[in-house]
DNA sequence: TATGCTGTTGTAACTAGTTTCATGAGTCAA
DNA sequence: TTGACTCATGAAACTAGTTACAACAGCATA
């Protein structure tokens, strides 16, 4: 039995010989047909027809140093504002020719090492991370590689990653003010893990309340499922709060739906506010209450500023993005 | 001036030689680091961190054959729905040491042609996209390169693509018969752009309602933006509908919101249906009674199959899932 | 008619790894 | 002491493209 060709890969070769040229006038049709004779080239054509020849990416990837795709590592896409941030990065990205990689690393800096060392792996050109803490072997990975790599959501000049995002205490802070100005002083505040998440840290961090409001927190996983347990504690309290403060919108949504499934009415009972400004915040009932986080410029400009870095190797500086407060139906002033 | 030495990159060659062996023996440590002599790999290694050398990605693959990275396209990643497929997507292909690169489509064939072209053109070993009408270049890309790509979210045996998905006439038959076993015989149906999305036209052309009863359609894009004129439409009509039937969640919610702005209770004065079973649809208030598509399990799937697919070149078969009405709080009866 | 220019094509040398095969050293048994 | 064997290593040939350079043809100008 003849040795069969096991599906060898038809390679410029091949077809050059069938089209009878050398393997450089393939490779002319197929980069600068107009260097060729029409001809040639369909001659050239026809062997391309023929073999069913398909062009082997990794081979240009090779010659040009160039695989025209980067890396996003988000913690989840179960959150419509990853996907948001993600949507236009895909689309900012594009316009440069640009693809784009997703991984998820569910909020574990582990997970997130190990992904980008993956993602660097098949040849990614860049990355895009979510806040400022990482592993040591992240940061390796991209001193190492000189990997251009923008760090996003936490703005932070002094970061060894150029930071695109925004002031996280601040935001957190204008949440707080707008319900210290509405006169509460007794605030719960529901957010997600800290252990493993430095934006929700530093949200923690910028609340600073005076001494006169009481807060109680409550660190639930960041999902609607989350909030049902929380609003039971919060109403079978003695004292209850006048609000709750949520330092992301997916928690302040499901705490909404929960106060109104115990027929609790939201803001006259208790006011909701959140961090985030989800597309769903202003549509939802009662409109939300929040903070605009610009996710949608984020994401347009990390892509934007992460193309020129991969194409001119000169690093871009950090930006600091505006977040501001967004007064909806969800939050109401109390009379002391 | 000497020409400088303009940045080169450091290839397996250079660390060859300042580790005074072979780049065979580079490679080795690289890749069997067993199979080479502890001494001569301390020596290596060291050669490798004092230059920084990184191997080319592009150059493995030109070997090995393999890029480890497939394609997905998406109309969009701001419904809630494809992030969660996108999700478990990601998750499965990660099991496989296979990466996911997203592009979204928009719902339109052409850019999704295109895009799938530059996948293709940077590597893409793989393809999954959504529904089963496609440009015409599209299937020429994926019959000429032999491109394993599975179609997802639409059943369809005879399909020339394998399919991985459910049955969208028979979904939207689930929550038609729902309204109707509730004795609802005016309703509205409120259903995204068709021309465009075979899986709108499939679940439209699944409701097939009995003659006496009365549909009035609207088309609009699918956004909680999109509802608001829609649903003033309905309360300002002479014979308001009894029931709302949303061809998407994402306009089931935005219908539900809209009638609390409005004050009209749900379900007492109007019922609400979806399709799709968003996360959010168990939480919202009241709860979306809507069709469940087990969107999870076909982004699991498909990516299992279309990594079997890559691996072993046999193309899967088509897979049927199934959907089933989850009946919450947003629908109730009415008296004849 | 000789020269110069332009345009097309081929040769061969690149890009950066992997892998086969051959060589040589060292170990062990006969 | 010799043959058999294993192990580590290197040379060179692969993978599949791109590209610098040379060669040549054809045409126009001096």
């Amino acid at each position: 039995m003849p040795k069969s060709k096991q599906q060898k890969r038809i390679n410029l070769r091949d077809v050059a010989r069938e089209a009878g040229v050398s393997a450089a006038t393939v490779s002319r049709v197929l980069n600068s047909p107009d260097a060729v004779t029409p001809d040639t080239r369909a001659r050239v054509e026809a062997a391309i027809a023929d073999l069913r020849f398909v062009p082997s990416a990794a081979a240009r990837a090779i010659n040009s140093g160039r695989t025209r795709f980067v890396g996003a590592l988000v913690p989840t896409l179960d959150n419509a504002i990853f996907a948001r941030f993600l949507a236009t990065v895909e689309q900012r990205l594009a316009e440069e020719r640009l693809s784009l990689v997703v991984a998820t690393t569910n909020d574990s800096m582990a997970v997130e090492a190990q992904k980008a060392q993956t993602l660097v792996d098949i040849g990614a050109e860049g990355l895009i991370v979510s806040g400022v803490t990482h592993d040591a072997s992240l940061f390796e990975l991209v001193e190492r590689y000189r990997l251009p790599t923008i760090a996003t959501s936490y703005f932070d000049p002094d970061c060894f990653l150029p930071t695109i995002g925004y002031d996280n205490a601040g935001s957190a802070r204008l949440a707080m003010d707008h319900l210290l100005d509405l006169n509460h002083r007794h605030i719960a505040v529901l957010h997600g893990p800290a252990e493993s998440n430095d934006r929700t840290r530093a949200r923690l961090s910028g609340l600073a309340p005076p001494p006169d409001v009481r807060l109680d927190y409550f660190e639930v996983d960041i999902a609607l499922t989350s909030t049902g347990h929380v609003v039971e504690a919060i109403l079978a309290a003695d004292k209850r709060p006048t609000a709750v403060l949520c330092l992301s919108d997916v928690l302040a949504m499901g705490v909404l739906f929960e106060f109104q499934r115990k027929g609790v009415s939201v803001p006259e009972q208790v006011s909701v506010v959140g961090i985030d400004d989800l597309p769903a915040a202003e549509h939802v009932f009662p409109s939300l209450t929040t903070v605009h986080l610009p996710v949608a410029r984020m994401g347009s400009y990390a892509a934007q500023a992460l193309a020129r870095w991969v194409e001119t190797k000169e690093e871009p500086s950090a930006l600091l993005l505006e977040s501001r407060l967004i007064a909806r139906d969800s939050s109401a002033g109390v009379t002391r």
